[in-house]
DNA sequence: GCAAGAAGTGAACCACCATTCAGTCCTTGC
DNA sequence: GCAAGGACTGAATGGTGGTTCACTTCTTGC
């Protein structure tokens, strides 16, 4: 027995496997998930393609774990903004704020992490970032329900219809290109009457 | 000069083009976008995969032809169902019964053309799927907003948020396996309150 | 019936890209 | 310094499935 990693080399490997997240997100960020061949990845995080294979068995298993890490950046960030706020209207209004604000930014991640075409594996990771949203929208529902701040309703599909409009409300713009924020107020004022949000 | 393409050729060409466009249809609706290879297609239609190139130039475009007729079929049978009524709470009404009663009717073509993944190409012709039920759905609001039905909206962004709506609570569904057309009345709700509809 | 030319065929081709692997370089403990 | 074994490399491999094309079959007008 003349070799047994050591923490060291350990905290190198899991340097590396960061590096080629960051690299994948970088590069997802820029031309997409389409961009996003295991070579051109392998090539900005400064390894060998074969090395990808190292950390991940698959590329699939590679991007769920990009689109899992992204994600939860995205819903932190959110949930973050909406902590800020007391009553269900200014929590949900700081939600569609700060995630159209964010994809604005970065239109062509947010493409990439709500509409574009990817592996079906990696698809399926979608599922869990849209039900991470409606979760948290669903809460500050739930909320505002039980104080009689809202109507009676079903959080949960008014969580879920809500994230679909905001995700098409999005989709569209980004899509197409630049992307004014001007329709936000609206936005915002749509939402708070399907939630019921008292003028 | 001995041959001149005579209206019979013209008929049986433009026969076998809508054979294989309905052979497509067909595949999508039982295996999904993913079981639709050229080869599979070709089979189903009854020519040979060559013979398929005669009609399109790609298998994206093809596809962009499929989902257009598919979708044209969708939205007309919605439109034809939300003229009956009067008010356009009862036409939005009709527009998510009728959109959902199909779409649970056929799961997998309703997958197929709302979110699975496809070429990018393909994908483009979503876009225009989801923007003729928005114009739809846009109509109704812009004459209720007209008539004093509805309060003042932008009827383009609401008509947008109620399809990314309608869409996001049928996919879930759609993606988990069977799904219970059980939420379709609180769905209603949802949105008539979105619009504004008075109680 | 025949020549001209289009339609139809399907096996072969090929581009793409994820994945592998034999060889090389490093790290470790003694 | 050295043996053991892991980490790293990147060119080669292989599978998939869209696309092509040399050939056959059918249509047409005379």
């Amino acid at each position: 027995m003349a070799y047994r990693s050591t923490e060291r080399v350990k905290a190198r490997l899991s340097a590396s496997r960061e590096r080629i997240i960051a690299a994948a997100l970088a590069i997802m960020a820029g031309h997409g998930y389409a961009g996003c061949s295991v070579a051109a990845v392998a090539e900005r995080a400064g390894v060998a393609t074969g090395s990808v294979y190292r950390h991940f068995p698959t590329k699939a298993h590679l991007f769920a774990e990009v689109f899992r890490t992204a994600s939860q950046r995205e819903v932190d960030a959110v949930a973050r903004a909406a902590a800020l706020e007391a009553t269900a209207a200014d929590q949900v209004s700081a939600v569609v704020e700060t995630f159209s604000g964010r994809a604005l930014r970065s239109p062509r991640l947010a493409y990439a992490l709500l509409a574009e075409p990817v592996d079906p594996a990696v698809d399926a990771e979608r599922l869990t970032f849209r039900r991470a949203y409606a979760d948290l929208i669903a809460g500050y529902v739930a909320a505002g329900v039980a104080s009689g701040e809202l109507p009676p309703q079903d959080p949960e599909l008014t969580a879920t219809a809500l994230v679909g409009a905001l995700a098409e409300a999005m989709v569209g713009p980004l899509a197409a290109g630049v992307a004014g924020p001007a329709t936000i107020p609206d936005l915002i004022r749509f939402i708070h009457r399907a939630l019921g949000v008292s003028p």
